[in-house]
DNA sequence: TTGGGTGCAAACCCTTTGCACGGTG
DNA sequence: CACCGTGCAAAGGGTTTGCACCCAA
């Protein structure tokens, strides 16, 4: 899905709702659309900001808003207290690996763990939802370079 | 390990620490290792302050922190913006499930997971540190009781 | 006695809301 | 032209901090 279809897909929504299609959704839609990683609504209004400073950050957070409803955007939480967001329209389900020393967030997926999830939960009478998986330890790069607990711990407590 | 025991190591802590072991600290620790489930710390509050009114919100607060530092609480963050408390004593890893409609926390572990999410990650690079997994959906009660969207809903979108 | 502990109020961070002005359909 | 949308400031919820008084060691 190409940035034009992801902007007329909110333009569409906007329309369908009644709302209105008004130069800061416009560029709030396309700094969103153009991110490549999770942001979060400050990083998206000083990337909206620095070239458009009229855009205030209540009109971004109200956007972002307007974009989950949409369907566009899908809104986590990774405990830090602040919301991150990131594109919602063209992929499929995926948790995410977020490296404790960068803070780099890598996505995966596996149907086998989901499967085994259904399976332990069922047991006791559950039956999911939704969840949320999140895998924090060292990535590639940082523990190649030697940062973090891995390189002197043998048994990380 | 009993409440006894736990505030020993609770009052061991603060003395190795060179803390001080007082009375508010003592109620709180108390009224905490007496919870079965998750506490808020405005819920551990309340339930402090029904008997001892002049127990600070900001004095459960700091105490809480103390009892993370003493390795008997661990907080945990569920997406709701508040951070909730549970023992960390005596019990093992575990994640969670929570009832989307009767927000029970109920609480399971399996090993089998975590080895399919260490094998999973492996393939990016990463070496998990830890993780958090949660699982969302409804309990034996509410299924039971038509309650939530599997009632009416054959295809949830 | 002395330094940490407490409670209140205020600050803090992120997010939402009230309100008068501005712009879209 | 009627509303919806915007920006500012202010409020909101959860948590932390500053400060003067208090108390455990």
């Amino acid at each position: 899905m190409t940035m034009q279809d992801k902007l007329l897909q909110f333009r569409q929504y906007l329309n369908r709702a009644g709302l209105k299609a008004t130069r800061q959704r416009e560029l709030i839609a396309r700094a969103f659309f153009a991110t490549t990683t999770h942001v979060s609504a400050e990083g998206l209004y000083r990337r909206v900001g620095g070239r458009h400073p009229r855009i205030g950050l209540v009109t971004v957070y109200r956007t972002l808003k307007l974009l989950k409803d949409a369907g566009l955007a899908h809104e986590r939480q990774f405990g830090d207290g602040r919301a991150l967001f990131e594109h919602a329209s063209s992929e499929r389900h995926h948790d995410h690996i977020i490296c404790t020393e960068c803070g780099k967030i890598t996505e995966f997926a596996s149907v086998e763990i989901e499967a085994l999830q259904e399976q332990v939960v069922r047991r006791l009478g559950f039956h999911i939802q939704y969840h949320k998986l999140e895998l924090y330890g060292l990535c590639r790069d940082c523990s190649a370079a030697g940062r973090g607990p891995g390189t002197h711990a043998i048994g990380v407590g």
